[in-house]
RNA sequence: GGUACUCUGGCAGAACGGUUAUGCGUGAGCCUGCAAAGCUUAUACAAGGGGGUUCGACUCCCUCGGGUACCUCCA
């Protein structure tokens, strides 16, 4: 599997002789997570079940930032504590991605539970000479680290010329970055210089080498985070530790609304829980895959409706190949191979999961033509069936799961309507059709029988 | 201003030098008691503009232009 590289601009293809090792940057739990963090983070979800799909194991760590300046403020608004504000919006992350049906990483870790890992790190920037402390803080020295801007190609100069941070008469440098700042104001640790908090970078430099090592396969994030954030975890971790930091650099693209990008400032967020209630996590996750992961994608109402039809055309599936008892039809095991041959060779290369949804597409819609024509039997069914459940459950795709009961009262009423039509009396034959409807079953009628598919509740339909 | 990315049909979006995918939408027809689903078929002589390189370019190079992102916190 090859996946471009931000840093080095070329595909670089994945060690995948043993467990892929993935770091991936979180969110700063300090409000309600947006579309774009969805994004980002469904991307990943579908990268690690594809390897684990081949039978590679995987040790995905994603981090929390949950101590920075905007929980504290949040806090103070709120008459609360960071600790509450954090806790709440964990909680809060959970409920929308356990809603999105993504798979618990295998470790979330905290910047306020790895004080001391933070604080060793800086001590060994500090015995390097790299770092130094200053009235307001621990900087890093940005001219310590002569490859600075590798990721982001950014040159130095010209980054002085244009930096328009407030200057720290403090700093040695403009271009410096807190790696600890000292403040009195909670929550605060002690730390050998004074008392304060880390800075932002340090935590995923810190967590990332803890739980994964020097040098890992992937590390991941949002577009938006190559300056500064990943160009100062290169800086700190490599040197540091004196070797290459991630082996590949994955960068999603943004989620933009009318072709702007998505933020808290602009104030044209959509957050999940909205989108999750109005168009359930099925949907959601096929608009966010639709694109090429490096590229921005547009959200619209349009693009999710075309989501939602071709969703649609999903469950006929699977409700035609539950239901499938025709003769069974000529060769089709080449088809379904061929399909989920192109299925892989779309994520190995590049991940493109763009043209992965296309193979996945095409099986549906042979499926349901072959339905349509009367010319699905069992064997076939089961065939596709399981090639079909493979890339579901790597796309992170599900039906709604339907009980024997529920079946039983569906059969008793198709059977009814049957009779009905059978003796044209199609007005009490459609009612029971309507009956069906209104709880979301929907009927297919094949020449010779009927098949009923049940439809997941879409409340923006 | 710098850097990166990007510019393909009504919309979305691929192919990374050599049959103009694919999906949605739309039109027509078929199937059907009616629906739904499905099927068939039709839908750019496209590639931001202009130059090259090449037997041949959407794909490589140059140039001009548009857009977005980053350069401050941001997935």
């Amino acid at each position: 599997m090859k996946i471009q590289d931000t840093l080095s601009n070329v595909e670089q293809e994945v060690d995948i002789s043993k467990n892929v090792k993935i770091y991936l940057c979180g969110v700063t739990v300090y409000d309600e997570s947006h579309i774009g963090h969805a994004r980002t983070i469904i991307v990943f979800d579908v990268l690690r079940k594809y390897l684990e799909n081949k039978g590679i194991g995987i040790e995905l760590i994603q981090n929390f930032t949950d101590v920075d300046d905007k929980i504290i403020n949040r806090a103070q608004i709120e008459n609360s504590t960071a600790e509450e504000i954090s806790t709440k919006y964990i909680e809060n992350y959970f409920k929308d991605f356990d809603g999105l049906n993504v798979k618990r990483a295998t470790n979330y870790p905290k910047a306020t539970e790895h004080i001391d890992d933070i604080i060793k790190f800086i001590e060994k920037l500090i015995e390097k000479g790299i770092s130094y402390t200053s009235k307001n803080g621990v900087y890093f020295s940005v001219s310590k680290f002569p490859n600075y801007g590798k990721l982001s190609k950014k040159k130095i100069d010209e980054l002085q010329s244009g930096s328009r941070i407030g200057i720290d008469e403090q700093k040695k440098d403009p271009l410096d970055f807190a790696v600890w700042k000292f403040s009195d104001t909670e929550p605060t640790w002690d730390s050998p210089w004074g008392k304060g908090r880390p800075g932002w970078h340090i935590e995923c430099s810190a967590m990332s080498v803890k739980y994964l090592g020097n040098n890992f396969d992937i590390h991941g994030g949002g577009r938006d985070l190559i300056f500064p954030h990943h160009e100062n975890e290169i800086a700190q971790s490599e040197s540091c530790t004196n070797s290459q930091f991630a082996k590949i650099w994955m960068h999603v693209g943004m989620v933009t609304i009318d072709g702007e990008k998505m933020s808290k400032s602009t104030g044209n967020v959509k957050s999940i829980k909205h989108v999750l209630e109005n168009w359930g996590p099925n949907i959601i996750r096929l608009f966010c895959l639709s694109g090429h992961y490096s590229k921005p994608i547009d959200y619209s109402e349009e693009l999710l409706k075309e989501n939602l039809t071709k969703w649609r055309q999903v469950e006929t599936c699977h409700y035609e190949l539950v239901h499938a008892n025709n003769e069974n039809s000529e060769e089709i095991t080449q088809m379904i191979k061929k399909l989920g041959i192109d299925f892989d060779n779309s994520l190995d290369n590049d991940f493109n999961t763009h043209l992965a949804l296309s193979a996945f597409f095409q099986l549906v819609k042979e499926t349901n033509k072959l339905a349509a024509d009367e010319k699905l039997g069992k064997n076939n069914a089961d065939g596709i069936k399981k090639e079909l459940k493979r890339m579901q459950k790597i796309l992170g795709l599900l039906i709604p799961e339907i009980t024997d009961s529920e079946k039983e009262e569906i059969d008793e009423l198709i059977k009814n309507r049957e009779e009905h039509r059978k003796e044209k009396q199609f007005e009490k034959a459609d009612k029971i059709r309507d009956k069906l409807n209104e709880m979301n079953i929907e009927l297919i009628d094949h020449k010779n029988r009927t098949i009923w598919m049940k439809k997941e509740r879409i409340k923006s339909q």
